[in-house]
RNA sequence: CGGGGUGUAGCGCAGCUCGGUUAGCGCACCUGCUUUGGGAGCAGGGGGUCCCAGGUUCGAAUCCUGGUACCCCGACCA
């Protein structure tokens, strides 16, 4: 049937293309109509939700709660934060009209001229003007705070250049907005939520992720502090994959939302946001992957255990459906996700190779040879091993194998992301060794100069200066001034 | 917005240099038979304003002019 599946670009010849190969092939998503923007299609969508959930019983977990802030923006609030307007203007769709009519001079519709808006709306590209808008209205008192809010949306940023999932001109995301008394308990809750994010990433995702802050230049428009969670993919490159950002009283300012305090003075709200889109989808395929399709964590995978048949005839297929439905029930009170896919318009020979291009992380085979013989064919997809056991017991080893597989393919990225990680003290050594990918722990002065000329000359930017281990202080590589830490650099999506 | 490239069936392409039967191939699709432990085989079938507009010509997918769309490489970015 469907031969041309089994030409998935290989990753050693472009990982690029490899990468958009498989995002077509594995179903996941596909281009729209309109330039930029994606389809996410079920099988796609089908993993989102599957993070979704699982972030968002990690966020009630920790004390908050869903709202939902409108898609349209006045232009005027957008304006009221000086560096977060400047961060943004540039990529901003614009409503300008609410009316079309017919077209006097032919057919079709035009844009109604006498429908043009007094004031014109954004698109959201990011909620934080608009909700703090709202919170104004919300708080009169510490009594009121903290307020803890996320919201789950879409988002639209008008990109130059689009590549799916990593970054698309309309994309889903969470963002959390939060609101608090004090510094402290603001710049905590930004912590608070970096190290979820990087709990996420690592015991879901199975892909390890370094926490850091972001150096002034690549901080969020608005923010005093961005934090980080930076990923490495396959190819060396860095992907930020998630950000939480303490935004001091600026926003508070901006849209005058003060607060009694404990002492009955006035004061401005402390702020912190953060967020995590459909770029995690872009990470899972990244990191995981390989020439066979997608990799998938037990964890995340819509489907984690399918069972093919193998049968000659109406007759041998009952009793092949008999032995597998039972093991289907026996798995699905354990809670884990199976499909048996009888389906005999497809060859067995295809639903080996489809649901391997799928990333389903375990797969059974069941035939007459195995009714004979009381065994079962077993294979994983992360090492893509085959073995023969009894039938008698399969769903405790199967139980086990996906929790092995998930431990094994963190460790497998967090071993290649060791080896292409290295200290470097000299910028002729850096300039000649960015050109092979991985990350690189240097030292820097601290200055934005130095950042630039360092990215102008080799593409490479400061990922984050790391949260956690070596604090040693060193000589920048570049100016040779003191530097408090090593930072990491690295060429990034 | 700079530099390059491509528009021919649902998808991927050949044909164009040097104009000439009814525009072709692979995959997908439909029908039938045989198959089914790693992406099936054979036979038959359906599907095209050759991106758009204009020009040259007896004749244009092919040559000329203009437009347009998309892709890649930069700048921008979660």
């Amino acid at each position: 049937m469907a031969k041309q599946l089994k030409n998935l670009t290989k990753r050693s010849e472009s990982y690029s293309q490899w990468y958009n190969d498989l995002v077509l092939k594995a179903n996941l998503a596909e281009q729209s109509a309109v330039r930029g923007c994606m389809v996410i299609k079920p099988y796609g969508y089908a993993i989102w939700e599957k993070i979704q959930r699982q972030l968002d019983d990690m966020f009630k977990e920790t004390g908050h709660v869903n709202a939902y802030f409108p898609l349209l923006i006045p232009k005027s609030f957008l304006s009221k934060e000086a560096e977060h307007v400047e961060g943004f203007a540039k990529e901003c769709a614009v409503v300008t009209h609410h009316r079309l009519m017919q077209d006097p001079n032919g057919t079709g519709v035009v844009v109604d001229p006498s429908a043009k808006l007094e004031e014109e709306l954004i698109i959201r590209p990011t909620s934080e003007t608009i909700i703090w808008n709202t919170y104004r209205n919300w708080i009169t008192s510490y009594r009121d705070l903290p307020i803890l809010c996320n919201q789950w949306a879409n988002v639209m940023r008008w990109e130059m250049r689009t590549r799916m999932f990593l970054r698309t001109a309309e994309f889903l995301w969470q963002e959390g907005h939060t609101a608090h008394e004090t510094r402290q308990e603001a710049e905590a809750e930004t912590v608070r939520m970096i190290n979820l994010y990087g709990d996420f990433a690592e015991q879901y995702m199975a892909m390890p992720v370094i926490k850091g802050v972001k150096s002034a230049t690549e901080r969020f428009a608005g923010a005093l502090d961005t934090y980080t969670i930076e990923a490495m993919m396959q190819d060396g490159k860095a992907l930020q994959s998630g950000t939480s950002h303490f935004l001091g009283q600026n926003f508070a300012k901006a849209f005058d939302v003060q607060f009694s305090n404990r002492e009955n003075k006035m004061d401005y709200v402390w702020a912190s946001s953060w967020g995590v889109s459909t770029r995690l989808m872009g990470a899972l395929i990244m990191t995981h992957s390989d020439d066979n399709g997608l990799v998938l964590p037990p964890k995340l995978a819509p489907i984690q255990v399918v069972i093919i048949p193998i049968y000659k005839g109406e007759e041998q297929l009952a009793k092949v459906s008999e032995k597998a439905n039972a093991i289907v029930a026996q798995l699905k009170s354990m809670g884990i996700s199976v499909k048996y896919d009888d389906s005999d318009n497809k060859r067995a020979g295809f639903k080996f190779a489809d649901y391997e291009l799928k990333g389903v992380p375990v797969r059974l085979v069941i035939g007459a040879r195995d009714l004979e013989n009381g065994t079962i064919e077993v294979m994983r997809r992360d090492t893509l091993e085959k073995t023969n056991l009894p039938v008698e017991g399969i769903e405790a080893h199967v139980a086990q194998l996906l929790e092995d597989i998930q431990a094994n393919i963190f460790q497998k990225a967090l071993d290649q992301r060791a080896a292409m990680t290295q200290e470097v003290d000299s910028y002729d050594e850096f300039k000649e060794k960015i050109e092979g990918g991985g990350f690189f722990l240097c030292h820097w002065d601290g200055t934005a100069e130095t950042e630039e000329k360092i990215k102008n000359e080799t593409k490479a930017t400061i990922r984050c200066i790391p949260l956690d281990g070596d604090k040693t202080p060193g000589k920048c590589m570049v100016t040779g001034k003191p530097s408090a830490q090593r930072v990491i650099f690295a060429r990034a999506y």
